[in-house]
DNA sequence: CGAAACTTCCAAAGCGCTTTGAACGCTCGG
DNA sequence: CCGAGCGTTCAAAGCGCTTTGGAAGTTTCG
């Protein structure tokens, strides 16, 4: 059934028949009522692809699925997805992914945008110089970014505390007494990696250490990465003591190392790694249990969402930025450190 | 710029330009290519919401991302999505991800199936009686399925031979001498545990051995559940010498358990892991590297979405039903079993 | 050479909705 | 009593594409 049949259904015009539906105020209480009975009654709906051509609005928000990246690095998307599908499926949009490869991403990007199949765009993991912004903000397409923008003016986004979370992380380790440290850290290109290099060095800083002792390493946070990294390091004649990890992905190389060359975690090394809360990899759930430093992203995928979406209502570009905190965890991957280095 | 300006810039008819843009075979090949050449030169694209309701087809697929449950058992799903991805990208059809709770799942898979967002939807993880399918197959609306559908008569599908894959496992295990044999296997209502079940009871048949030794627990397969129940069998009077486990994360949890207990694997215990390949969590980046059986989930979703657009093109449905081998891949988690048990 | 059969192109009618501009009936103040 | 003002409803014009049913122009053939 469509709404000319439910008009004619009413004897009441398409017109009015549409504004009883939406909410318009220019309709009487009486025939609202009777209008919403009667589509309730004969189980109409309006079709999604006529409205999108007439209102130009596609009624679904937008994500780049870069299969590549995330197939190694983001069994983190799910959790990710499920925080923006919450909110989305509350107001009735749709997700659309867009699926590339990190070579024509962007094109991706540039196809969402004029294509008008969705509305706004969600894009994560901002890098240094990142040309998705540099295109989305050309179009003049709205978007909303997960993660920190490197020029944040004009842009909505959210992101959590990567700066204090690995300050404070680290400055745990070294009151523990660790003073070698090693930090497996993301890519250099991406802003969080950035923020993160930014807070162990200023932790050192603070304690007055010679951030020499701060073994830096970029890379693909991969299980695989970590472990060989781990491996060379723990090997080298200047061993850590402890070891910081940007995922729960890189704390799992780590372990391995570690139980290879036959060092007990905490007692011989300490962990300490960040988590997005994957529930299907819980930090608990290691042996020994990780000392993280936590953050939802779920709900961060949901509050991004909640963004995507006033954004498409009208609120203005960089209207909110928003840094949520991250809250240091203690369990069993930590202790003091050994006593001869 | 729209067809109708194409077509004025270029003197024609907007359903010349049309055709021709289409590849309809009554235009000539001379204005063919003009019109190629100018739709390239002015960059146009053709409106995919006007198209979609003038054609009917959405150009799309829909996969229902159950929100809650893929959270806590599916990081899979993004390998999987990887997949879709894949190929759905080759034919340009975008991916309209429906977000729902377990709840009104059933709700979403309508919405789907009516509104006409998407031509054909991708169902996954049958159950043993699966509302989804039942709905879809009422409304006549196409689909495909991943995992083995209860009643696959008339049902395009796509599988992992779990049956073989477990029987193999189980069979391997009692090779090694293994007889207390306990099975951490997915929650009972899916087709796909069902046959790991059968698979495990048959290699005991076949070895003549009483299927009470095989001790098989059905649950929702997350690291936190197989801790529980490995920790309990390895506990009790009986226990096990090898751990059967459903994935790479019940064995993470078994792993724990194992190691909280004192257990060395694979000297005490060994351990078989079913392992869909994330590539997030290899099997070999554990300590021991795990023993398993092994197939590409991901390979698995470029092939169902193959599956889905071939049904869109006109497919039969039914007409593909592929059963994927399984290989057995033997690494350090598992060993002779124990002497006095 | 004229009818039949193609080939190539076009005008116009949708697809199902929103939205503009106008009309209709009423009330009300002057 | 009349026109302004208001609340309600409607007819019709799009949105940008596809597709039907011809209509020209060209070739074929009896």
């Amino acid at each position: 059934m469509n709404l000319k049949e439910l008009a004619a259904e009413l004897h009441l015009s398409q017109t009015t028949v549409s504004r009883a539906l939406n909410g318009y105020p220019e309709v009487s209480e009486k025939t609202r009522e009777i209008v919403l009975a009667a589509a309730q009654r004969f189980g109409y709906r309006p079709s999604p692809a006529a409205r999108r051509l007439a209102t130009g609005r596609a009624h679904a928000l937008g994500v780049v699925f870069n299969a590549e990246r995330n197939a190694f690095m983001d069994p983190l998307f799910v959790e990710y997805l499920a925080g923006v599908a919450e909110t989305s499926a509350k107001e009735g949009f749709d997700i659309l992914i867009s699926p590339s490869t990190p070579r024509d991403e962007i094109v991706s990007f540039g196809r969402l945008a004029r294509d008008g199949t969705v509305d706004v765009v969600i894009l994560s993991a901002p890098q240094v110089t990142d040309a998705r912004i540099a295109l989305l903000s050309e179009l003049k397409f709205p978007f909303v970014v997960h993660g920190r923008p490197p020029a944040p003016a004009g842009i909505s986004y959210i992101d959590i505390d990567n700066f204090g979370a690995f300050q404070q992380a680290t400055s745990f380790l070294i009151q523990l007494g660790h003073r070698r440290i090693t930090l497996i850290n993301g890519e250099e290109h991406f802003t969080f990696a950035q923020d993160r290099s930014r807070g162990a060095a200023i932790a050192f800083a603070a304690a007055g250490l010679p951030n020499d002792l701060l073994d830096e390493h970029f890379m693909s946070m991969t299980a695989e990465n970590a472990y060989r990294c781990a491996r060379q390091a723990l090997e080298s004649d200047a061993r850590p003591t402890a070891i910081l990890c940007g995922s729960i992905l890189v704390a799992l190389g780590v372990l391995r190392a570690a139980a290879e060359l036959g060092l007990e975690v905490p007692r011989d090394l300490s962990i300490v790694a960040h988590d997005d809360e994957m529930p299907a990899f819980p930090a608990e759930q290691f042996h020994p249990q990780l000392t993280t430093t936590r953050s939802s992203i779920r709900a961060a995928g949901a509050r991004v969402a909640e963004m995507a979406l006033a954004r498409v209502a009208g609120q203005k570009p960089g209207a909110v930025a928003e840094v949520w905190p991250v809250q240091l965890i203690v369990r069993g991957s930590t202790a003091a450190a050994p006593e001869k280095v």
